[in-house]
DNA sequence: CCAGAGTCTTGACACTCGTCAAGACTTCGG
DNA sequence: CCGAAGTCTTGACGAGTGTCAAGACTCTGG
């Protein structure tokens, strides 16, 4: 008989968190669905039982990793009460996020390059873009409101900043160098402060 | 009878050029050798005459493209005289080559992001790397030079933020998003000199 | 208990890929 | 002008891909 339609999503959460897996693992071109059928439970054919296609799948994917981090700061803004306590507390947290899910950070940044290339990824990315953006103009307005001045940048240049710190340290992170997370703590403390008005 | 080395140079030089357009406009991922020696004068089999197999190619493509765009702003640094006028230069040279060499663009960020994969892109890509962080240090080492004053961030730090401005001016630009020029000329403009020595 | 709807597996399809071998074409020294 | 070395094309191969259809299995309502 028809299962309970929770039951469906709980089948669809299970297939997208091993194709995430895999994702985090070979990337997004090299992960095919016999692979990602095989870090699950189930066999290949199941896939297109559940989602129409691959990009289906894909694009669920890309949801279901959205909701689960753009909050990944919240509790840093929240419980901080001095902008030196924040700024630590932030810089000590990218590190903490980068180097435990690094898998998942590398391949959102290898879905944004790829939505470079593919349009049909284009609108997801954009919006996870904007949410991330978001979430980083939280704790950086934050700041400069415990620091009791203003900041001299916009929310899209200060993600921007930041992610391309984040993102080479990830990189390097990656590439064994031993120096990247101190760099990237360093990085943090050492920028944040510029963001702030001078007066 | 052995053709010129030079003439052989020149063929692997014609590949590369190939390689390099389709690389720019399909991605490294759906980029396969058929396309290659089809945007070419030559048959897909002649590309194993010239390299080893597909790596190789990718590599040599990787270099060759390396060793034409490390100097890209290197005019900018000779010749501004005021550290206004250098930093105008360098973002309006910045918005210059998004806009022309978008495919190139993001091609590179590709290679970057698939080398957090493939360990074996990973080498050349870091060389690659340290190449443009220190082609952006003469840029703002210069910037400060003219300036008076002395720079607060790192070359490495510098160059990550610098990158994260560009990429994501990149993306929202191939995004179609009309804002993405005028903010990465501005989001240049005042970004830079927050990297001075306030005193 | 059993018929049937729902769920999952298996195996096949058409296609693309990197690679390579066989041979055709080109060029040039003798 | 001929033969050989170099260059390039053609066609094939095995592996891997997304997709789908046919059937086996599972579970439940009557």
């Amino acid at each position: 008989m028809a299962r309970d339609a929770r039951t469906r999503e709980a089948r669809r959460d299970a297939l997208a968190e091993s194709a995430l897996t895999t994702l985090g693992t070979l990337g997004y071109a090299r992960t095919s669905l016999r692979e990602i059928a095989a870090n699950s439970e189930f066999s290949h054919g199941v896939v297109h039982y559940y989602f129409r296609d691959k990009t289906e799948l894909i694009t669920y994917c890309v949801r279901y990793y959205k909701a689960r981090c753009v909050h990944r700061y919240d509790a840093v803004v929240d419980d901080s009460r001095t902008a030196d306590g924040l700024l630590a507390a932030f810089a000590d947290k990218l590190v903490e996020t980068l180097v435990d899910e690094a898998p998942m950070h590398r391949l959102w940044y290898d879905l944004r390059t790829t939505s470079m290339f593919e349009e049909a990824l284009r609108a997801d990315v954009v919006a996870i873009d904007a949410s991330l953006q978001d979430m980083v103009w939280r704790v950086v307005s934050r700041y400069a409101e415990l620091a009791g001045r203003e900041l001299v940048v916009s929310p899209g240049v200060a993600y921007a900043m930041l992610d391309g710190v984040f993102e080479r340290a990830l990189l390097r992170h990656l590439a064994g160098e031993a120096g990247a997370l101190d760099e990237l703590r360093g990085a943090v403390l050492g920028a944040l402060p510029l963001l702030l008005h001078a007066g």
